[in-house]
DNA sequence: TAAATAAAGGACAAAAAGGTCTTACATAGA
DNA sequence: TCTATGTAAGACCTTTTTGTCCTTTATTTA
Protein backbone atom coordinates (compact mmCIF):
# COMPACT_ATOMS: atom_id res chain seq x y z
CA UNK A 1 0.00 0.00 0.00
CA UNK A 2 2.40 2.55 1.19
CA UNK A 3 6.02 2.37 0.63
CA UNK A 4 8.51 1.70 3.32
CA UNK A 5 9.90 5.43 3.71
CA UNK A 6 6.08 6.21 4.15
CA UNK A 7 5.53 3.87 7.11
CA UNK A 8 9.10 5.25 8.39
CA UNK A 9 7.66 8.17 7.51
CA UNK A 10 3.95 7.88 9.95
CA UNK A 11 5.28 5.59 12.39
CA UNK A 12 8.14 8.51 13.13
CA UNK A 13 5.71 11.60 12.65
CA UNK A 14 3.57 9.11 15.55
CA UNK A 15 6.24 9.04 18.55
CA UNK A 16 7.54 13.13 17.34
CA UNK A 17 3.07 13.73 18.43
CA UNK A 18 3.39 11.34 21.45
CA UNK A 19 6.34 13.64 22.82
CA UNK A 20 5.82 16.63 21.73
CA UNK A 21 2.29 16.44 23.25
CA UNK A 22 4.15 15.81 26.69
CA UNK A 23 6.65 18.91 25.66
CA UNK A 24 9.43 16.64 24.96
CA UNK A 25 11.87 16.83 21.71
CA UNK A 26 12.55 13.57 20.35
CA UNK A 27 16.05 12.64 18.95
CA UNK A 28 16.34 10.90 15.70
CA UNK A 29 18.13 7.79 17.88
CA UNK A 30 15.12 7.68 20.14
CA UNK A 31 12.68 7.88 17.15
CA UNK A 32 14.29 4.98 15.47
CA UNK A 33 14.28 3.10 18.43
CA UNK A 34 11.27 3.82 19.67
CA UNK A 35 9.72 2.42 16.20
CA UNK A 36 12.01 0.05 15.22
CA UNK A 37 13.43 1.72 12.06
CA UNK A 38 16.66 2.01 10.09
CA UNK A 39 18.11 5.26 11.72
CA UNK A 40 20.04 6.60 9.01
CA UNK A 41 17.13 5.70 6.52
CA UNK A 42 14.75 7.39 8.63
CA UNK A 43 16.55 10.41 8.91
CA UNK A 44 16.32 11.33 5.18
CA UNK A 45 12.63 11.10 5.40
CA UNK A 46 12.02 13.34 8.50
CA UNK A 47 14.21 15.75 6.38
CA UNK A 48 11.43 15.09 3.94
CA UNK A 49 8.72 15.87 6.40
CA UNK A 50 10.96 19.07 7.99
CA UNK A 51 10.57 20.37 4.43
CA UNK A 52 7.25 19.86 3.77
CA UNK A 53 6.68 21.51 7.01
CA UNK A 54 4.75 18.66 9.00
CA UNK A 55 7.69 18.41 11.82
CA UNK A 56 10.10 20.74 12.58
CA UNK A 57 13.57 20.25 13.61
CA UNK A 58 16.01 21.82 15.64
CA UNK A 59 20.35 21.15 15.61
CA UNK A 60 22.94 20.80 17.98
CA UNK A 61 22.81 19.63 22.32
CA UNK A 62 19.01 19.19 23.10
CA UNK A 63 17.92 19.46 19.38
CA UNK A 64 15.81 17.01 17.71
CA UNK A 65 12.28 17.03 15.87
CA UNK A 66 9.31 18.35 17.06
CA UNK A 67 5.51 19.02 16.14
CA UNK A 68 3.52 22.07 17.58
CA UNK A 69 1.31 21.20 19.85
CA UNK A 70 -1.40 23.65 18.48
CA UNK A 71 -0.95 21.97 14.89
CA UNK A 72 -1.62 18.21 15.58
CA UNK A 73 -4.98 18.36 15.13
CA UNK A 74 -5.13 19.72 11.93
CA UNK A 75 -1.79 17.56 10.58
CA UNK A 76 -3.90 14.78 9.02
CA UNK A 77 -2.23 11.08 7.69
CA UNK A 78 -2.93 12.07 4.03
CA UNK A 79 -0.18 15.61 4.27
CA UNK A 80 1.97 12.79 5.60
CA UNK A 81 1.23 10.22 2.74
CA UNK A 82 1.59 12.84 -0.10
CA UNK A 83 5.12 14.27 1.08
CA UNK A 84 7.06 11.10 1.04
CA UNK A 85 4.72 9.06 -1.86
CA UNK A 86 2.84 11.60 -3.73
CA UNK A 87 -0.74 11.34 -4.72
CA UNK A 88 -0.71 8.13 -7.26
CA UNK A 89 -2.64 6.49 -4.36
CA UNK A 90 -5.57 8.67 -5.23
CA UNK A 91 -5.07 9.39 -8.69
CA UNK A 92 -3.63 6.47 -10.27
CA UNK A 93 -5.57 4.29 -11.93
CA UNK A 94 -5.78 0.75 -10.59
CA UNK A 95 -4.86 -0.91 -14.04
CA UNK A 96 -1.52 1.43 -14.70
CA UNK A 97 -3.35 3.14 -17.84
CA UNK A 98 -2.04 6.75 -17.71
CA UNK A 99 -5.44 8.27 -18.98
CA UNK A 100 -8.00 6.40 -17.50
CA UNK A 101 -11.35 8.40 -16.35
CA UNK A 102 -14.74 8.30 -16.61
CA UNK A 103 -14.67 8.85 -20.22
CA UNK A 104 -12.38 6.60 -21.09
CA UNK A 105 -12.36 3.83 -17.84
CA UNK A 106 -10.35 0.65 -17.35
CA UNK A 107 -12.52 -2.78 -16.93
CA UNK A 108 -11.95 -1.81 -13.07
CA UNK A 109 -12.72 2.15 -12.78
CA UNK A 110 -15.70 2.26 -11.30
CA UNK A 111 -15.14 -0.47 -8.82
CA UNK A 112 -11.39 1.41 -7.84
CA UNK A 113 -12.68 4.13 -7.50
CA UNK A 114 -15.37 3.59 -4.65
CA UNK A 115 -12.52 1.64 -2.45
CA UNK A 116 -9.62 4.69 -3.34
CA UNK A 117 -12.37 7.31 -2.50
CA UNK A 118 -12.74 5.49 0.89
CA UNK A 119 -8.89 5.20 1.56
CA UNK A 120 -8.70 9.07 0.69
CA UNK A 121 -11.43 9.82 2.92
CA UNK A 122 -9.64 8.43 5.80
CA UNK A 123 -6.54 9.78 5.35
CA UNK A 124 -8.01 13.06 4.88
CA UNK A 125 -9.69 12.79 8.32
CA UNK A 126 -7.35 11.18 10.64
CA UNK A 127 -5.37 13.82 12.75
CA UNK A 128 -1.82 13.36 14.62
CA UNK A 129 -3.70 14.31 17.45
CA UNK A 130 -6.00 11.14 17.51
CA UNK A 131 -3.66 8.33 16.77
CA UNK A 132 -1.46 9.87 19.34
CA UNK A 133 -3.92 9.67 21.76
CA UNK A 134 -4.69 6.09 21.71
CA UNK A 135 -0.95 5.49 21.74
CA UNK A 136 -0.21 7.38 24.77
CA UNK A 137 -2.99 5.67 26.55
CA UNK A 138 -1.49 2.06 25.54
CA UNK A 139 -3.86 1.21 23.55
CA UNK A 140 -1.66 0.86 20.18
CA UNK A 141 1.92 0.84 19.75
CA UNK A 142 4.39 1.38 16.93
CA UNK A 143 6.91 -1.89 17.40
CA UNK A 144 6.62 -5.33 16.35
CA UNK B 1 -1.31 -0.50 -5.07
CA UNK B 2 -0.47 -3.30 -7.25
CA UNK B 3 3.04 -4.33 -8.91
CA UNK B 4 3.49 -4.14 -12.52
CA UNK B 5 3.15 -7.75 -12.97
CA UNK B 6 -0.18 -7.78 -11.53
CA UNK B 7 -0.92 -5.21 -13.49
CA UNK B 8 -0.25 -6.47 -16.86
CA UNK B 9 -0.96 -9.76 -15.59
CA UNK B 10 -4.93 -8.17 -14.79
CA UNK B 11 -5.02 -6.72 -18.26
CA UNK B 12 -3.68 -9.90 -19.99
CA UNK B 13 -6.14 -11.73 -18.62
CA UNK B 14 -8.92 -9.90 -19.89
CA UNK B 15 -7.78 -9.73 -23.07
CA UNK B 16 -7.84 -13.28 -23.18
CA UNK B 17 -10.71 -13.19 -21.47
CA UNK B 18 -12.62 -11.50 -24.31
CA UNK B 19 -10.98 -13.19 -27.18
CA UNK B 20 -12.02 -16.71 -25.08
CA UNK B 21 -15.55 -15.87 -25.07
CA UNK B 22 -15.46 -15.28 -28.94
CA UNK B 23 -13.55 -18.30 -29.14
CA UNK B 24 -10.52 -16.99 -30.08
CA UNK B 25 -6.87 -18.18 -29.20
CA UNK B 26 -4.41 -15.03 -28.59
CA UNK B 27 -0.73 -15.15 -28.63
CA UNK B 28 1.53 -13.30 -26.44
CA UNK B 29 2.34 -10.47 -29.23
CA UNK B 30 -1.36 -9.47 -29.70
CA UNK B 31 -1.81 -9.37 -26.18
CA UNK B 32 1.56 -7.10 -25.61
CA UNK B 33 -0.41 -5.07 -28.35
CA UNK B 34 -3.91 -4.77 -26.92
CA UNK B 35 -2.60 -3.98 -23.39
CA UNK B 36 0.26 -1.91 -24.22
CA UNK B 37 2.48 -3.83 -22.53
CA UNK B 38 6.03 -4.86 -22.80
CA UNK B 39 6.09 -8.19 -24.78
CA UNK B 40 9.32 -10.28 -22.84
CA UNK B 41 7.71 -9.03 -19.40
CA UNK B 42 4.06 -9.95 -20.14
CA UNK B 43 5.09 -13.46 -20.89
CA UNK B 44 7.03 -14.07 -17.79
CA UNK B 45 4.23 -12.88 -15.99
CA UNK B 46 1.28 -15.16 -18.49
CA UNK B 47 3.88 -18.12 -17.35
CA UNK B 48 2.90 -17.56 -13.87
CA UNK B 49 -0.68 -17.38 -14.11
CA UNK B 50 -0.31 -20.73 -16.45
CA UNK B 51 1.06 -22.74 -13.57
CA UNK B 52 -1.59 -21.08 -10.98
CA UNK B 53 -3.99 -22.73 -13.90
CA UNK B 54 -5.68 -19.08 -13.87
CA UNK B 55 -5.32 -19.29 -17.92
CA UNK B 56 -3.85 -22.31 -20.12
CA UNK B 57 -1.05 -21.91 -23.10
CA UNK B 58 -0.90 -24.09 -26.33
CA UNK B 59 2.55 -24.09 -27.68
CA UNK B 60 3.40 -24.31 -31.66
CA UNK B 61 1.90 -22.73 -34.58
CA UNK B 62 -1.80 -22.21 -33.93
CA UNK B 63 -0.58 -21.49 -29.95
CA UNK B 64 -1.08 -19.05 -27.92
CA UNK B 65 -3.18 -18.41 -24.44
CA UNK B 66 -6.95 -19.04 -23.61
CA UNK B 67 -9.44 -19.46 -20.68
CA UNK B 68 -12.15 -22.06 -20.42
CA UNK B 69 -15.40 -20.32 -21.15
CA UNK B 70 -16.90 -22.18 -18.44
CA UNK B 71 -14.45 -20.95 -15.81
CA UNK B 72 -14.64 -17.37 -16.32
CA UNK B 73 -17.20 -16.58 -14.32
CA UNK B 74 -15.51 -18.21 -11.30
CA UNK B 75 -12.39 -16.44 -12.01
CA UNK B 76 -11.88 -13.88 -9.49
CA UNK B 77 -9.74 -10.95 -9.89
CA UNK B 78 -8.11 -12.11 -6.39
CA UNK B 79 -6.83 -14.94 -7.60
CA UNK B 80 -4.77 -13.42 -9.93
CA UNK B 81 -3.55 -10.63 -7.38
CA UNK B 82 -2.56 -13.52 -5.24
CA UNK B 83 -1.02 -15.43 -8.25
CA UNK B 84 1.13 -12.44 -8.70
CA UNK B 85 1.52 -10.06 -5.67
CA UNK B 86 0.78 -12.91 -2.95
CA UNK B 87 -1.86 -11.51 -0.40
CA UNK B 88 0.17 -8.85 1.54
CA UNK B 89 -1.78 -6.44 -0.04
CA UNK B 90 -5.10 -8.47 2.64
CA UNK B 91 -2.89 -9.42 5.46
CA UNK B 92 0.00 -7.00 5.88
CA UNK B 93 0.03 -4.25 8.49
CA UNK B 94 -0.79 -0.78 7.09
CA UNK B 95 2.28 0.79 8.78
CA UNK B 96 4.23 -1.96 8.27
CA UNK B 97 4.72 -4.00 11.34
CA UNK B 98 5.56 -7.44 11.47
CA UNK B 99 2.90 -8.70 14.23
CA UNK B 100 -0.37 -6.30 14.43
CA UNK B 101 -3.61 -7.36 15.14
CA UNK B 102 -6.37 -6.81 17.59
CA UNK B 103 -4.47 -7.79 20.64
CA UNK B 104 -1.00 -5.37 19.94
CA UNK B 105 -2.60 -3.20 16.94
CA UNK B 106 -0.85 -0.50 15.03
CA UNK B 107 -2.73 2.96 15.06
CA UNK B 108 -4.16 2.90 11.99
CA UNK B 109 -5.23 -0.48 12.48
CA UNK B 110 -8.83 -0.40 12.70
CA UNK B 111 -8.83 2.11 10.23
CA UNK B 112 -7.06 0.10 7.68
CA UNK B 113 -9.15 -3.02 8.69
CA UNK B 114 -12.17 -1.48 7.03
CA UNK B 115 -10.67 -0.32 3.59
CA UNK B 116 -8.68 -3.65 3.37
CA UNK B 117 -12.13 -5.57 4.23
CA UNK B 118 -13.17 -3.62 1.33
CA UNK B 119 -10.75 -3.78 -1.12
CA UNK B 120 -10.73 -7.76 -0.45
CA UNK B 121 -14.46 -8.25 -0.72
CA UNK B 122 -13.74 -6.06 -4.18
CA UNK B 123 -11.33 -7.92 -5.90
CA UNK B 124 -12.76 -11.85 -4.74
CA UNK B 125 -16.31 -10.73 -5.75
CA UNK B 126 -15.33 -9.82 -9.32
CA UNK B 127 -14.79 -12.37 -11.90
CA UNK B 128 -12.80 -12.45 -15.02
CA UNK B 129 -16.32 -12.57 -17.05
CA UNK B 130 -18.46 -9.20 -16.24
CA UNK B 131 -14.85 -7.45 -16.89
CA UNK B 132 -14.82 -8.82 -20.28
CA UNK B 133 -18.29 -8.42 -21.19
CA UNK B 134 -17.54 -4.03 -20.42
CA UNK B 135 -14.80 -4.48 -22.96
CA UNK B 136 -16.70 -6.73 -25.75
CA UNK B 137 -19.32 -3.99 -25.30
CA UNK B 138 -16.51 -0.90 -25.63
CA UNK B 139 -17.75 0.56 -22.44
CA UNK B 140 -14.26 -0.05 -21.46
CA UNK B 141 -10.41 -0.13 -22.42
CA UNK B 142 -7.45 -1.91 -21.82
CA UNK B 143 -4.82 0.82 -23.75
CA UNK B 144 -3.88 4.34 -23.38
C1' DT C 1 10.09 -35.49 -41.67
C1' DA C 2 11.61 -30.79 -42.22
C1' DA C 3 10.31 -26.08 -41.61
C1' DA C 4 7.86 -22.72 -39.36
C1' DT C 5 5.57 -21.00 -35.31
C1' DA C 6 4.72 -20.03 -30.62
C1' DA C 7 5.39 -20.63 -25.61
C1' DA C 8 8.99 -21.91 -21.76
C1' DG C 9 13.09 -21.06 -19.46
C1' DG C 10 17.28 -19.03 -18.10
C1' DA C 11 20.80 -15.46 -18.19
C1' DC C 12 21.42 -10.90 -18.17
C1' DA C 13 20.68 -5.49 -17.89
C1' DA C 14 18.57 -1.29 -16.22
C1' DA C 15 16.04 1.29 -13.01
C1' DA C 16 13.93 2.13 -8.67
C1' DA C 17 13.57 1.41 -3.79
C1' DG C 18 15.72 0.71 0.36
C1' DG C 19 19.54 1.48 3.21
C1' DT C 20 24.48 3.12 4.90
C1' DC C 21 28.33 6.19 5.68
C1' DT C 22 30.96 10.29 5.90
C1' DT C 23 31.32 15.15 6.08
C1' DA C 24 29.31 19.67 6.82
C1' DC C 25 26.67 22.74 9.56
C1' DA C 26 24.28 24.70 13.71
C1' DT C 27 24.03 25.43 18.58
C1' DA C 28 23.98 24.74 23.67
C1' DG C 29 26.78 24.86 27.46
C1' DA C 30 31.15 24.63 29.93
C1' DT D 1 35.51 30.29 22.27
C1' DC D 2 36.00 25.36 22.28
C1' DT D 3 33.74 21.01 22.51
C1' DA D 4 30.14 17.92 22.38
C1' DT D 5 25.79 16.92 20.42
C1' DG D 6 22.52 16.58 16.99
C1' DT D 7 20.45 17.47 12.23
C1' DA D 8 21.49 18.32 6.94
C1' DA D 9 23.37 16.85 2.82
C1' DG D 10 25.49 14.15 -0.50
C1' DA D 11 27.91 10.10 -2.13
C1' DC D 12 27.59 5.49 -2.20
C1' DC D 13 26.04 0.54 -1.76
C1' DT D 14 22.43 -3.38 -1.88
C1' DT D 15 18.23 -5.51 -3.07
C1' DT D 16 14.09 -5.78 -5.55
C1' DT D 17 11.45 -4.78 -9.46
C1' DT D 18 11.10 -4.17 -14.13
C1' DG D 19 12.49 -5.34 -18.51
C1' DT D 20 15.33 -7.70 -22.51
C1' DC D 21 17.44 -11.37 -25.19
C1' DC D 22 18.63 -15.82 -26.59
C1' DT D 23 18.11 -20.77 -26.58
C1' DT D 24 15.13 -24.76 -25.91
C1' DT D 25 10.91 -27.29 -26.34
C1' DA D 26 6.49 -28.49 -28.25
C1' DT D 27 3.38 -28.70 -32.07
C1' DT D 28 1.32 -27.84 -36.56
C1' DT D 29 1.45 -28.20 -41.40
C1' DA D 30 3.41 -28.69 -45.83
Amino acid sequence: MFSKACEYGIRASLHIAVQSEAGRRTSLKEIAFATNSPEAFTAKVLQQLVKNKIIESVKGPTGGFEIDRSRMESIKLSQIVSAIDGDDIYKGCGLGLSSCNEVCPCPVHERFKIIRGQLRDMLETTSLRELAQGLKEGMTFLKR
